[in-house]
DNA sequence: ACATTAATTGTGT
DNA sequence: ACACAATTAATGT
């Protein structure tokens, strides 16, 4: 795979051509496949990844048991937490599965805090990531806190549908109660009403959005 | 081709 | 939430 085509396609309205040289130099290139763990509960991180290919899915683990997905990263984002864990070498605070099988290049934290200082448009990504990062949160919050579980299904596959670009998600209730941190039987359910309001298809092991 | 088993989904309490 | 029924896929004989 071609380095340089492949840093270009994700970062270049994004970065100056100096600074993608310098990516290119410095970046070690990490192939994924899906439902593989990236990051883990508790791992220290020593560089910092940008997503080139593919799509993650950020989880948080609660308090006794079970999984809550946070939010998904695409092509051109890159992980806030890793940011913060970098230069602090704190421990992670999350859980980063692959949503679907993907690239990612990861760069030493050396380079990234001397571009912090040496180009403009790196400091506006990693200050725009955290923002948008932090509006991805809040607006998970606001799915858990004012929603109901009916409404965040329905966001959850409708932000599926746009990560895996299909309208068939290959999911079983199990997995999607899961990632929700709910039960089958209640995701049983609400699906089966969204089938009978027209809006999704049920099929064993796989869900239509119509 | 058939029987057995496991996994997934549906429903009633 | 729990128990169980029904349906489908996977595996062995």
């Amino acid at each position: 795979m071609d380095v340089t085509t492949l840093i270009e396609e994700s970062f270049a309205g994004v970065f100056e051509p100096q600074l993608i040289k310098e990516i290119v130099d410095v970046a070690t290139l990490v192939e994924f496949d899906e439902n593989d763990i990236l990051i883990d509960f508790g791992q220290y991180m020593r560089a910092m990844p940008l997503l080139m290919k593919g799509a993650i899915k950020i989880m948080r683990e609660d308090f006794d048991e079970g999984e809550l997905l946070l939010y998904f990263l695409e092509k051109g984002d890159t992980c806030a937490m890793t940011m913060a864990c970098c230069v602090g070498t704190k421990k992670s605070e999350i859980r980063a599965i692959a949503e679907t099988a993907g690239v990612v290049a990861m760069i030493p934290v050396a380079k990234m805090e001397e571009w912090m200082g040496k180009y403009k448009s790196w400091r506006a990504f990693v200050f725009q990531s955290y923002n948008s990062r932090f509006n991805e949160l809040l607006s998970a919050i606001d799915n858990i806190a004012f929603k109901h579980m009916d409404e965040r299904i329905e966001s959850y596959l409708n932000e599926k549908s746009k990560v895996n670009n299909s309208r068939i998600l290959t999911q079983t209730h199990q997995e999607i109660a899961y990632e929700l941190n709910s039960s089958r039987v209640v995701i049983s359910r609400l699906l089966k009403a969204m089938e009978n309001d027209g809006k999704i298809k049920l099929n064993r092991n796989n869900i239509e959005l119509l």
